[in-house]
DNA sequence: TTGACGCCCATATAATCCCATGGCATACCA
DNA sequence: TGGTATGCCATGGGATTATATGGGCGTCAA
């Protein structure tokens, strides 16, 4: 199972167009996708991708219950209301709709990451920012686990 | 299981490419890998470099949920965003990317220096002046050891 | 009609492949 | 044992291809 992996910044054209970097695209060509399935993220300010195999595969996991709880629904709103289906155009570039740029904060660059099973389409800048404040946090956690570990001997 | 063990240093050309120490190669090739996958070291100025099997083996260990906490998405971030999949040209080189070669100080010669599991590149001056303080920091723990031991007798 | 969108082609640049060379170590032969 | 042949490896350079990106044209819908 190949994954996405590393960053690229690309550019958006006046149409909105971005080209998926090839790397990207050699993992859903794998899936024999032609295209990437996108909704806002939830955990910060960029729009995630992925392929729609990972989608449908979602929905399994959802309990198929007539009467859904309001959690389920919830959830399902979130993923699957917002999410698009964006397919390559000739060149392996997708159109992105003006609400994801919005959501994004995107204009001109949009810089594509990496996740493993997921990608992540951010603002350059912003990106630069949040990568910073993730690493701060990380080293101030493994500062802690090395005091803990030093008490415990 | 083969591992990568020594020192190669080997030359970058104009076009950032550095031959992949064949020893290197052949524990890549015993796991059908025609490729190594790199990422900026933590613990020092160099680029380390693993196969991408051991890459995978990390994505299985997340969790794989459709809304993925902060902390696990941070994790993601950490090791995918900045790793690059690097496969070898038909005399067994990679080319290093420009944020690699910056990261890591390299310009004209590269050191691969074998860690078991995984590899380092270094700019060969800063690995003899980090290798020289880790020697020192060995030999002291070690004069503290041996002053230790003595006191309890 | 006026955008929005899908589809096509054009192009410069960057990445990739391919082959040639020289050095080194090993294997082979006289 | 001395000398030579062979093969692998690191390296250089050129040719070919892929990629990212810009722009044009028809179609459909508001």
């Amino acid at each position: 199972m190949k994954s996405f992996i590393g960053t690229f910044i690309n550019k958006i054209d006046a149409k909105g167009r971005i080209s998926v970097p090839a790397p990207f695209r050699a993992v859903l060509q794998a899936k024999s996708l032609s295209g990437v399935t996108c909704y806002p993220a939830l955990t910060g300010p960029c729009i995630e991708g992925c392929g729609l195999d990972r989608i449908e595969a979602m929905v399994e996991t959802l309990p198929d219950e007539p009467i859904p709880g309001v959690e389920e629904d919830a959830i399902a709103h979130l993923i699957f209301a917002s999410a698009r289906d964006l397919p390559f155009d000739g060149g392996g570039r997708i159109v992105l709709p003006a609400d994801f740029l919005k959501k994004a904060g995107l204009t001109d660059q949009g810089a594509f990451v990496g996740k493993g099973r997921t990608f992540q389409i951010w603002n350059p800048s912003a990106l630069e920012t949040a990568q910073a404040e993730m690493f701060e946090r990380a080293m101030a956690e493994r500062e802690s686990l090395l005091r803990a570990r030093k008490e415990a001997d």
